[in-house]
DNA sequence: AACGTTGTTTTGACTCATTCCAGAATAGGT
DNA sequence: ACCTATTCTGGAATGAGTCAAAACAACGTT
């Protein structure tokens, strides 16, 4: 949430050759508070955060980052696109239809058996997987007694 | 491919309580020929089957076929939206992070245990799970040869 | 078979997220 | 401190998808 340049982040971006600039450490440290967020609501955060910054800096960065896999894209189908720093572990999300609220969720069953790669080479010769994206759709509880149709973007 | 309206598709609306229109039986038609298109694919088909139809049609139909769940939507980070005819079974999409191509993955494991939704209940209470979209991603064959970068649709 | 209701389609403009462009500014290695 | 690659700015463009109102068509009713 401070300014300041928080040095891991720093550290991450030098790591995986990208220059340390105070809009992309704004950036992760937004996405560090504000998980999921879209383009929107990072761009306002980092202003909130480092003061001036265009939208396109923050496109750029984002861009960037989920190039160099520091962050990662998911894309809802009717949602904009929300980021989230990249951890290793293997969790997935649950999407509510209704407010678009995105959660984060273990892969319950640890080694996530039907996402093995070999399981789809008999059906896609040749196809190189890496990585397998599980979005599970369904109302959140709030949205399940609220009758309003609120658009909220963070649980 | 022919225009006739097809009785299967015809019972198909009539069954979820749409009318039956030309341009409804040759979107599903179109998407019977040509599964994942886009929607300016299924436009192009659909306008190929019988003659001028608005592309606010199209739109229009996808949406009510999807809320009716006659059709799934499904919407790869970085593509347009993709529909296919919705089947009862439990089958998943391949995408090509190079050229786009969606190809259709069954379950390897029949009854894909770590999309079972009790597992979520600990993570997200109250939340009301109704489906679970699965996204393999990576190179598809025809790309981890090929050095260009086509942007083809089918497979 | 004609009618009227109501749901669909047409038309055309419009929104809004995201990207492109070109010039100005900046970070970091030397 | 300098130099050069890279990033940032601001504005304009792109393009998928939506809105609104008028024209039209499906289908149950008479």
């Amino acid at each position: 949430m401070t300014s300041s340049l928080r040095p891991d982040h720093a550290d991450t971006l030098r790591d995986r050759g990208l220059r340390v600039t105070r809009q992309r450490v704004a950036v992760m440290s937004a996405l560090a508070g504000a998980p999921h967020s879209g383009a929107d609501t990072v761009l306002a955060r980092v202003r909130a955060d480092v003061g001036r910054v265009s939208h396109q800096a923050v496109y750029d960065v984002l861009n960037a980052l989920t190039d160099k896999g520091i962050v990662n894209r998911i894309q809802p189908a009717g949602s904009v696109a929300r980021y989230e720093l990249r951890v290793g572990d293997n969790h997935h999300h649950l999407v509510c239809r209704r407010c678009g609220v995105v959660t984060d969720v273990d892969c319950a069953v640890g080694a996530a058996p039907c996402l093995e790669p070999q399981d789809l080479r008999v059906h896609a010769p040749g196809f190189v997987l890496d990585e397998a994206e599980v979005i599970y759709w369904g109302i959140c509880d709030p949205c399940t007694h609220d009758s309003r149709n609120t658009d909220q973007e963070e649980a």
